[in-house]
RNA sequence: UGACCCAUGGUGUAAUGGUAGCACAAGAGAUUUUGGUUCUCUCGGUUUAGGUUCGAGUCCUAGUGGGUCAACCA
């Protein structure tokens, strides 16, 4: 049966992965009304990575194109690893990405005496009790996947009795640890999660939120479902570890009796080159392999802002890769693709030479300067022209010159013509040496007066098109160039005694001095430039007007150096 | 000695019993005042064995491989 009924604000461009054809089927059966409503439920206990903007997206996504909603629920259960700071950043990294959870931002906590209420729901339908046994002694009765648990000899509590040891866990009569309430399900399941788990524990710790009015907390598995059922989230989707969690969830909203959303789990993404855990991404701040959260060799959202992706770089990276069950590891350069095409459209050119060596034209007068004029965006000539300033000395990038070249090598290169772009055409006639190093210190060059673009004679065909700064007129600045934090592809399997901070790649940071053309004087922090044949490069925040701080985002793709030639 | 989930080019992801397609990567060429961009082309895939069917990547069974589950974490 085909049917190729379009639901309204469906996209055709792209097929339908499993959640939405999951919804699309709810819809068609009339399912909640045909309503739509997701939420991304972040634990606020660490700065959200890249993984995370897949499901933002994946989510909030949903929402939009089915006309739903979406809301931002803090999964805050656990007081004791989390921070207002993290709240924080979370809303501002799902805002960045241009999500808008409108008036529904919720905590989990603003629902703990709602879900005290269910809790005693359960109690007095005789499906939860009050078990005194130690964390270890409820470990060790649990079983393994392999072999089924004991009951806890706590297990056939009258309702009674369970209903006052709970009231006086809440009250604080006891300490932590002490005593926990359990659902009772089955010590035999095949599914650890069912074997009677703990869905309230004692913690005498102040909420970020809710402060000291607490004493006792849900666990995960308590507050999550209800939470969106409370919510009335129509599909509450999450990623593939809480699969087994599914029959808890959908037993816990069951015997509660209360309004069932539908879980449904998809693989989380893994990015090769880098680590995605929280604990993991942690351990590299905390112990100073990277300088905060938002290092922008991090793949944290807000290190890749500060990097310089644009949101949407990686809402188009997030739509590329794909939503489905089976476990994937994707390659970098998909992402890095992906900024590439998007800043190629939208950042404007510049000159600026990072490693350099000075150039002069002897047959240009000494005390000359022209204004060359140069396009911002080949890609679009409606961002006009800039003035760049050309004089007797320049820099090139020392790269761009060999003496001695292999073959198809297009740049400078004794006696032969090249193009300084937007500017004259050259040639080099000589240069001069340090005597001791052997390293070559100025190179003369001749121009051809009549080469100077817009001219005729600028239309002579030359082999290579070089960038340059006038020399007097370079701005210094510091320039951060970034590769990969990790030097092989999966840092997470680590072999016998290494970890994965042993694969760190030692020089996914180096900073250098780049002379800039003067046009990038009023450059301000954010904003994002391709240096010609080289990169592209965003202002950090850590720049000043008259210090200049740039992080290299990307490199330009670059079919030289692939050959191998190079160097 | 378990339960559950997954299996399509190098990496991702489509094909909803009827021509295995797309993107990235890789390679070749064209264009180019960025060795960028753009354009063209090439390479390369259904885990195995059975079964159902006129027809199987798709359905069934078994195997193999990978993943998940034994926090009072989420």
């Amino acid at each position: 049966m085909k049917e190729s009924k379009k639901i309204p604000g469906e996209k055709p461009a792209r097929s339908m992965n499993f959640i939405e054809e999951i919804i699309k089927e709810d819809i068609r059966n009339g399912k909640n009304d045909g309503r739509v409503h997701t939420r991304f439920p972040p634990e606020p206990n660490g700065y959200l990575h890249i993984g995370h903007a897949k499901s933002i997206c994946l989510n909030f996504g949903l929402g939009e194109k089915y006309r739903g909603k979406t809301n931002l629920r803090f999964d805050d259960t656990n007081p004791i690893k989390e921070e207002v700071e993290y709240v924080d950043s979370i809303m501002e990294d799902v805002k960045w990405l241009g999500f808008d959870w409108e008036d529904r931002l919720f905590y989990a906590s603003d629902y703990f005496e709602q879900l005290y209420e269910y809790a005693v729901i359960l109690i007095q339908k005789g499906k939860a009790y009050v078990c005194d046994m130690p964390a270890d002694e409820i470990s060790a009765t649990r079983g393994t996947p392999n072999r089924p648990g004991k009951d806890s000899p706590y297990r056939d509590r009258s309702v009674e009795e369970n209903l006052d040891l709970f009231i006086r866990m809440r009250s604080g009569e006891f300490p932590d640890g002490a005593r926990v309430l359990r659902a009772k399900i089955d010590m035999t399941s095949p599914n650890m999660h069912m074997r009677d788990p703990v869905i309230y524990r004692i913690l005498h710790a102040s909420h970020h939120r809710t402060g000291d009015t607490w004493c006792i907390y849900p666990m995960y598995d308590f507050a999550h479902g209800q939470s969106d059922s409370i919510e009335g989230i129509t599909h509450s989707i999450c990623t593939l570890e809480f699969e087994v969690h599914r029959p808890l969830y959908d037993w816990l909203i069951r015997e509660i009796g209360i309004y069932a959303p539908r879980q449904i789990e998809f693989a989380r993404l893994n990015l090769n080159y880098t680590v995605m855990s929280k604990r993991k991404l942690l351990e590299l701040v905390q112990e100073g392999k990277v300088t905060g959260w938002d290092d922008p060799r991090m793949p944290t959202i807000s290190g890749l802002r500060r990097r310089g992706y644009t949101p949407e770089s990686i809402r188009n990276f997030a739509e590329i890769i794909g939503v489905a069950k089976r476990d994937n590891v994707i390659d970098v350069s998909l992402l890095e693709f992906c900024i590439r095409e998007d800043l190629n459209k939208r950042a404007d050119r510049v000159m600026g030479v990072l490693n350099p060596v000075k150039v002069v034209i002897d047959n240009f007068p000494e005390d000359r300067v022209e204004e060359m004029e140069a396009m911002n965006n080949p890609e679009d000539p409606a961002r006009s022209t800039r003035k760049v300033p050309f004089s007797r000395e320049l820099y090139i990038e020392r790269e761009d010159f060999m003496e001695d070249p292999p073959r198809k090598f297009f740049r400078m290169t004794p006696g032969r013509e090249v193009r300084l772009r937007s500017a004259y055409i050259v040639k080099c006639e000589s240069v001069e040496k340090d005597p001791k190093s052997g390293q070559i210190t100025v190179i003369h060059c001749t121009y051809d007066p009549m080469t100077r673009s817009g001219m005729p004679d600028s239309n002579r065909k030359v082999k290579g098109t070089l960038h340059w700064v006038s020399a007097r007129h370079a701005i210094e600045s510091k320039v951060r160039l970034y590769d990969r934090l990790f030097s092989v592809p999966d840092p997470d399997n680590a072999e016998e005694g290494k970890t994965f901070k042993d694969y760190l790649n030692p020089d996914s940071l180096n900073v250098v001095k780049g002379y800039l053309e003067p046009s990038i004087r009023e450059a301000q922090a954010g904003d994002t430039f391709q240096f010609e044949r080289k990169g592209y490069f965003i202002v950090d925040k850590d720049s000043r007007s008259d210090a200049l701080v740039f992080n290299r985002v990307v490199a330009l793709r670059d079919s030289w150096a692939k050959t191998g030639h190079q160097k």
